[in-house]
DNA sequence: TTAAACTTTCAAAATATTTTGAAAGTTTAA
DNA sequence: TTAAACTTTCAAAATATTTTGAAAGTTTAA
C-alpha cells in the first residue's frame, strides 16, 4: 500500500470510530490528520488537506484544543498559527477519558445519587424495581467513576502492567 | 421526589448517557422504562409511556433484542408480545461492551494491523510519524481488546474485585 | 493611525438521523 | 377459509447536527 492512501485510510478510520465514540468525524479526521504529521500545520494546510471550510477547520481545532488534543504554536516572524497534536497514545486515552468523564458520566452520577436517595413503599413492586435497579447502576457507575480516576492519575506501565497481572 | 418524577428523570438520564454513547436516544429511553418495569410491557404501553410511534417502538424494542438487552416474553393465552428488560446491571454491561467491541473496536483492529505493516523509507519523517502513529494505536487499541475480553468472561465479583485490589 | 494578514463568528444551507403513521404482512382462533 | 388481532416495513416528514462562507473582528508592522 502506498503512503498517501495508508494515511488517508487512517484519517478515514479513525474519523469514523470518533463519530461511533461522540466525537464528530471532522474533528476526529483533523486529530488523524495531525497525528500523523510530523510537523504542526496552519488552518489553510488542514483545510485544503480535508477539503472542509474555513470556519469548520477553525472550530474543530478549538474543540480539539478544548479536549486537550492539540495545541497552538507560533513560529519567529510569522503571523500564522500552527497545530500540533500530542502524539503518545497513552496522553491522548486519558484525555479523552477525562473530558468524557467530566462532560458525561459525572451529571449522571449526580442525578443518580438524587435518585436513589427517592424513598418509597417497600411493597410496591413498582418502587422495588425502580429502587433496585438505581442503586445497582449507582454502584456500577461508581465503580467506573473510580476506575477511570485511578487510570488518569497512572502512568501507562503501571497501569497496563497492573491490569495485565491480574488478567494473566 | 415522587416516584413518578423520579422515573421521568431516570428514563431522561439514560435516554442522555445512550445517546452520548452510541445508542440513540428513544433506545435508550425504552430500556431504562423496561429496567424500572417490574412486569414486561406491551408494545402499546411503551407507546404510551413515551409518547412515541409504533414503528419506531417496534424498531427500537428489535434492536435492544438486538442488543442482547431485552427479550420478548408470551404469555399465555394472549396474542400480545411482552417485553422485558435485563436488570442485572452486570449483563448490561458486558452486553453493552460486547456490541460495542464487535461492531466499532474490531473494524478499527483490523485496519491499523494492515496500516502497521505498511512499508517506506525509515528516513522520511512522514513515513515515521506515520509508522510510529499507528503502531501506537494499535497497541493501545489491542490492550483495550485484551482487557474487554477478560472482562466478557469474567464474573463480576471477580472482574471489580482484581481492580480494586490493584488500584487500592 | 492604517491596512494587510490573519482568526472568529454565526445565519443560512446542506446533510444526516430519527420518527411517524398508514399500508402491508403475519398469526391465530374459529 | 376468514377476519380479527396483532407486528413489521418503509417512504415521507420532522428534527438534529454539521458545514459553509461571507462578514466582522483582531493583531501586527510600519
Amino acid at each position: 500500500m502506498e503512503l498517501a492512501e495508508a494515511k488517508r485510510k487512517f484519517i478515514e478510520a479513525w474519523g469514523k470510530l470518533g463519530s461511533e465514540w461522540g466525537i464528530n468525524r471532522t474533528m476526529a479526521q483533523v486529530h488523524a490528520l495531525l497525528l500523523i504529521s510530523p510537523e504542526a500545520l496552519t488552518t489553510e494546510e488542514i483545510m485544503e488537506s480535508l477539503s472542509i471550510s474555513r470556519g469548520n477547520a477553525n472550530m474543530t481545532l478549538r474543540d480539539l484544543i478544548g479536549w486537550g488534543l492539540v495545541e497552538k504554536q507560533h513560529k519567529a516572524g510569522e503571523r500564522k498559527e500552527y497545530f500540533y497534536a500530542d502524539k503518545d497514545t497513552w496522553n491522548i486515552a486519558r484525555q479523552v477519558a477525562k473530558e468524557r468523564r467530566k462532560r458525561e458520566l459525572d451529571p449522571v452520577l449526580k442525578i443518580l445519587d438524587e435518585l436513589s436517595k427517592v424513598e418509597g413503599n417497600k411493597n410496591d413492586a413498582e418502587y422495588k424495581t425502580f429502587n433496585k435497579s438505581v442503586t445497582d447502576i449507582n454502584k456500577l457507575a461508581k465503580n467506573v467513576d473510580k476506575t477511570l480516576d485511578t487510570m488518569l492519575k497512572a502512568e501507562e506501565n503501571w497501569f497496563w502492567g497492573s491490569i495485565f497481572k491480574i488478567f494473566k
